[in-house]
DNA sequence: GATGTACGAG
DNA sequence: CTCGTACATC
């Protein structure tokens, strides 16, 4: 079983990539994140075309989750069913495929830390927590990916220094990240700390000044055989800032 | 000698369609129109590279034209070197190329007829006539080209009832025309009456619901050869609204 | 419909 | 730097 975690940054711009990640890959299942459109807008049509079911949640201008599937998905939820600081936004999304979930995450970026965002932040993983402690087991078989905005370590960036005082390496982000871990969600791209994400400015990608802020994480009932970047995806013409993760399982 | 008349309708977006243009073509010269960017950001490196010049007349938003040429040009005038009607905009630019003058225009729209557009667009058109008479002899070698925004006879669109009254149509612009061919310009494209532009909308295009708006006209020390459309530019990916014209002339 | 502007977001 | 929004021009 192949899945794929994607922050795709628009998918009508990027929906060529999109088909060609889906035919060169084959993956079970595709987790997009930041579509940037409302549900309707979703091109449903040309990823059928392909043989892939889509839920989607999505929103006006930003932000936008969805899931791709071979298999006829059960909606789970749409997000986390719950308005945080205020705000309902198209973050979170979760389906039963067969005899395992996947939550489909897009956790805020935070801006910088002591802002509102950033405080947003923290209330959304809370929040994020709360949700996953309240609706599976530890050894129910879930995978929980998307983009977390978080570096889980100095080695996920490229420089730690420059990185240190960012909303993608603060002890607090962290911190709630390790709750998912110590709870029973294994950051299955731990060991390689290959990046998954570049500025867009500064030519980032061109110097590799990258970090690894999106996740793959199951219980351990999925056991993972391989997991990687699929770099390439992020030296194409007018690609994503972020690059698709994908794992393998055995089948569950 | 072989010259082309383009609006290009943003430089910036269109530059891979214009360096094809030019590996295919191999023009001596060629005539841009609504490059839609000021002088200081005009792709001068990339044309170079296929060995042009170019000079160019640009401004922030709209407008802006620019005159290619694989000889070194000398700058005549920037344009028509006077306000019109308040006005001072990116809209005609003209240079020596050799033994012969180039005048590269873009004639203003003119939105609707009895609006303050469409007087400013025959202000504009009598400041053309003014330009060219007192500048050049009728007997001097010169081409003046560009989009005209001015359709010279009915059978110049596809549907004459429909585009009537335009501002494209109407009989004070096409007078106009008639003077700077009365003075000398013959507008060499006046028989084959091939549709230069098509609106992105409604499938213009893919209807042949054209109009032929750009022209290619020389005094008669210019002895033309030969007068086409490239439409295949129109039928491509992200194409400009206009097609290129291309005049061969003999070696003046 | 396809450009440009300016802005807010990442 | 590259998305989204909304607006103006053709």
């Amino acid at each position: 079983m192949k899945i794929i975690s994607w922050n795709i940054n628009s998918v009508r711009v990027r929906i060529e990539q999109l088909l060609e990640l889906l035919r060169q890959e084959k993956p079970d299942i595709v987790c997009l994140q930041e579509i940037k459109c409302e549900s309707g807008d979703f091109p449903h049509l040309d990823v059928r075309s392909l043989g892939y079911y889509a839920v989607v949640l999505g929103q006006k201008s930003y932000n936008g989750v969805a899931i791709l599937s071979r298999d006829q998905p059960a909606l789970v939820s749409d997000g986390l069913e719950t308005d945080i600081g205020g705000l309902r936004e198209a973050r979170a999304i979760s389906t039963r495929l067969g005899s395992f979930d996947v939550l489909n995450v897009y956790v805020p970026n935070g801006d910088v830390v002591s802002s509102d965002k950033f405080d947003h932040k923290l209330k959304w993983l809370d929040a994020l927590f709360e949700s996953i402690d309240s609706k599976w087991f530890d050894d129910d078989p879930l995978i929980v990916c998307g983009d977390f905005n978080i570096a889980p370590e100095d080695e996920d960036t490229h420089d730690p220094a420059q990185w240190k005082s960012s909303v993608l390496c603060d002890p607090r982000v962290r911190k709630r990240l390790k709750t998912l871990e110590d709870w029973g969600l294994e950051d299955l791209g731990r060991d390689a700390h290959e990046f998954t994400w570049w500025d867009y400015r500064n030519q980032g990608f061109e110097k590799d000044e990258g970090l690894r802020i999106d996740l793959i994480m199951a219980t351990s009932a999925l056991k993972c055989t391989k997991i990687r970047v699929a770099r390439e995806f992020r030296g194409m013409e007018q690609p994503s800032d972020h690059a698709p993760v994908i794992a393998e399982f055995e089948a569950p």
